[in-house]
DNA sequence: ATCATAACATACCGTTCGGTACAATATGAA
DNA sequence: TTCATATTGTACCGAACGGTATGTTATGAT
């Protein structure tokens, strides 16, 4: 009854996505994403809202999708040790061999508007207390299976995990030497034991 | 010989830093600044030079006031442990007590602007390995003083407190429960033996 | 084939952006 | 007191911003 629609919505939305994930909420202009969208202004408009919709949209596509990752990569070793030593490598891996690392889009988000707008801080807040839970099962998992003691403290330790995920993904932005990551977060994995 | 100036420089860059601190770099436009700093568009052109020079005096004059603060502060403890207890402690009640948290400037800088201005790489790194480097002289004299075991890498060790300091700051910015923190950091200085 | 309808492209809206030209003002050396 | 000069306030610049009105085009149910 009407004309069809011309362009996929999720391919766009994962355009936008990247974009945003790149330069950010303020630096990314509507002509910057109907450029890499492929698709005119009132298209966006009409199919996602304005710009603070159509960015949470897609921090909202990244951290679904994000999550399941970490966790399907975390279930993928049976020794849980060399699961989170796997991890973290290859956190640090993919920073330093694509020539422009944009780090983690819920983190830069999580510094650019978490503190002025009530819904990004909510957003952000919860994935990273999603990531704890998935962090803490692949503890307990470890505890169940002996090969962590007994007495581990599963939830401090996925927070403190956590918080050395987070800090050496901002760490990284300013690309200090990689031994320099490396030892840090090698020294944080003795606290698997 | 000319008309004297009317303003005092260092009050008037304390007020920019203020504000690029709290809203960021793109965020904060010349009408916020003369706004907060009290003094005409032309006086900061002819003064600072434009915003992006601004911006980057601003940042060294927190990064250098701030890195002798916390060389300060892990001084003033004979026990090493205490003292970075006390440290992380301290610096979690100050985002956990202020209406508007900030965070950290160098931090905030580090996810806006070091990916896509190298000036900011060198200038936000090179300030956390400054910070690291303070760690690392007060885990050595813990050692020297017998308070740490004699193996402990001191490097490492510092490096891993780094991140731990970058991720709680940042992970902040999402107000989180302050038990999560306080696991995580509590969880983190067990490295401290 | 007709036609209501939804998606399309274009062109525009008022506002704000970073930056500057310019004239008025205040200063101290002469 | 005069005058060269640096600072001030104002007013403006073109460009880019987020967002929208409008007319054109393609569609499928009738």
């Amino acid at each position: 009854m009407a004309r069809t629609r011309e362009f996929d919505e999720e391919k766009v939305l994962e355009a936008a996505m990247q974009l945003f994930w790149e330069k950010g909420y303020e630096a990314t202009s509507l002509s910057d994403l109907t450029a890499r969208m492929g698709i005119q202004r009132p298209s966006i408009y009409s199919t996602f809202g304005d710009k603070k919709e159509l960015f949470e949209t897609a921090l909202r596509r990244y951290t679904t999708s994000r999550a399941a990752e970490i966790r399907a990569r975390l279930q993928g070793h049976s020794s849980v040790k060399q699961a989170f030593a796997k991890f973290f490598e290859e956190v640090i891996a993919a920073e330093y061999t694509k020539d422009l690392s944009n780090g983690c889009f819920c983190i830069n988000t999580m510094v650019e508007l978490a503190p002025h707008d009530e819904r990004f801080e909510i957003l952000t807040r919860e994935h990273q207390l999603y990531l704890a839970v998935i962090f803490q099962e692949t503890i307990e998992r470890g505890i169940q299976s002996g090969e962590l003691e007994k007495e581990t403290d599963a939830k401090s330790l996925a927070q403190a995990l956590i918080v050395a995920l987070i800090g050496l993904t901002v760490m990284m932005k300013s690309q200090p030497q990689k031994s320099f990551i490396d030892n840090a977060i090698a020294t944080t994995l003795t606290l698997l034991k």
